[in-house]
DNA sequence: CCAGTCGGCGAAAATATCTTTCAAAGGTGA
DNA sequence: TCACCTTTGAAAGATATTTTCGCCGACTGG
């Protein structure tokens, strides 16, 4: 038989269209439609069965199958699965559109491709701008701590708590405040072994930076966690821990990707103390995991 | 409604790492045995037939189709087809190396680059693991809500009050429950046009799945956020908006990736909200935006 | 113009693969 | 320990793929 020469080439990968023109003038009619049909629409074909294709081509299975030899496989089964592989590619090739900014009229789908896409690139900028230095400087003062207030009002107030909840968890004495109020009468009580630590995107949140100061004067260390390293909030910061800013829009106000920037901030923060103080957090946590159990209802399809 | 979640996502084009991961936990040995061979060796395994990959893990055929299953495809022939896809995938898009774990003597600025990385592919994961009816079903519940009542303890309820914030922004009627006892209170009062939102990870929290039952029987639309969609609170939850769920490790508990994965879910929301409701949503972020304005000190240094 | 030959083609048989069923093994709680 | 439920794999049943086989039309030489 003629087909020894199907043999040739490898599965082939991705150049499947470009397999389609070569071949086509060694084709018979059927099998160049059939051919035709398959390069033209990869993700559509890769749903057929042999039958399927078969019909929709106008052909038998034989052909179809015979097409697939033609084109370097084994079986009809396997120019399926490389189809398939060839859908995927195409389908991440037209993804880099979702760069553009949120629209009112985005379908849901875009806006989670976009929201998803802008976080990760407000990560990838704040992890790329943090300050390794004053990282660790912050890390090893919060190590060494007797006591931790953190400040954040807003959607900064969240990050603080969120920040005091893994540092309680980890056996350190640590409050978050809200209320500027309560911050300052608080802050009035640190000394010089004490960190407190304000949380600020805008960097000139007069709400937090009252305490910081406040704890500053007290001879506190204290450490700020903002965007606007320049803003008022350094003044009493001994060390600066700056988060990134994303472009904002109308339908993505800065509040998100600040929280984004500032959450993984406070995650380097807890991840190195609880390195540092490895001996008396790993089981602080793991005692903390235990509690926490027994509130979830026993049963259910967990295993 | 739990058994119906199996059909619940569409073919799932890429996630299936974090698909494993997410039902790993509702799996049998055997059917994680595949689960995870699947994912750790998507080329190799889009190669082998049922049986092949039966035998590779040591199982029956049955159980390779109850695991695609599963996974949410209709028949391992499917599962395999998005195998060949997935590989394809990964062929072009090498990764970095930088998916070690945290280790205790990591040094600072490896810390930084792993959680980032983490976390960004958390977020990647839960993007495409989504499921975008669902969100947008929830959205539209939303939108049209008359009142709405967001559940969540723990790292969750930090989750639940930055939604709280969102919603209240764009002038809907919310409400953040982190006491239980609060929470079921206030969800009798729920009639047929509210919303209720339960946030868990584990999908077994019994201090908000409760709140969500009564919501549920009141006849609200109930939306759950969990890791878990195979967990209890599903049951009450008439849609299910899946977060992913991020290998842990001692340094690394679940609740980081979860809230970040969480947090993502709630940004779709409410982006989600402000576009349906926009006539009114816009003029309200504005205002919400200047009246913070004045909470910031005038300008650069002062004081 | 006709018979003979050849390649293309598809129907259907043969085979491989996938899916479902069912009963036994293993585990769990009373 | 026993009854009950879950998990599991063997084998039957259903589909899909591959192969076989012969028809059909086209071309060729008489």
């Amino acid at each position: 038989m003629k087909e020894i020469f199907a043999g040739e080439a490898p599965p082939a990968p991705a150049a499947l269209a470009a397999k389609v023109r070569t071949l086509a003038p060694s084709m018979t009619r059927s099998m160049q439609r059939v051919a035709e049909t398959v390069a033209a629409d990869p993700a559509g074909c890769a749903a057929l069965t042999v039958t399927g294709l078969a019909e929709r081509t106008g052909t038998s299975e034989a052909t179809v199958v015979r097409t697939a030899r033609l084109l370097g496989y084994p079986g009809y089964r396997d120019l399926r699965l490389a189809l398939a592989g060839l859908a995927a590619h195409q389908q991440s090739g037209r993804a880099p559109a979702v760069t553009a900014d949120i629209a009112v009229d985005d379908p849901i789908a875009d806006v989670v491709a976009k929201l998803a896409y802008d976080e990760q690139q407000t990560l990838a900028d704040t992890a790329a701008g943090l300050d390794t230095v004053q990282l660790g400087a912050a890390v090893s003062a919060l190590s060494a701590a007797g006591r931790i207030d953190i400040y954040g009002v807003g959607a900064s107030g969240l990050v603080a708590q969120d920040l005091h909840q893994k540092l309680l968890r980890i056996g350190l004495i640590a409050h978050a405040f809200s209320d500027p109020h309560l911050a300052v009468t608080n802050a009035v009580q640190l000394r010089s072994k004490d960190v407190a630590i304000a949380i600020t995107h805008s960097g000139s949140t007069g709400d937090v930076i009252e305490p910081l100061r406040v704890a500053f004067e007290r001879g506190a260390t204290t450490v700020a966690i903002t965007g606007r390293p320049d803003g008022p909030v350094s003044q009493y910061a001994d060390h600066v821990l700056t988060t990134s800013t994303a472009r904002e829009s109308e339908l993505r106000p800065a509040a998100m990707s600040s929280r984004t920037s500032q959450l993984l901030v406070v995650d380097c923060l807890f991840i190195g103390v609880a390195q540092r103080t490895y001996e008396s957090a790993a089981p602080a946590l793991a005692a903390s995991y235990e509690a926490l159990a027994h509130r979830h209802s026993p049963r259910g399809s967990q295993r």
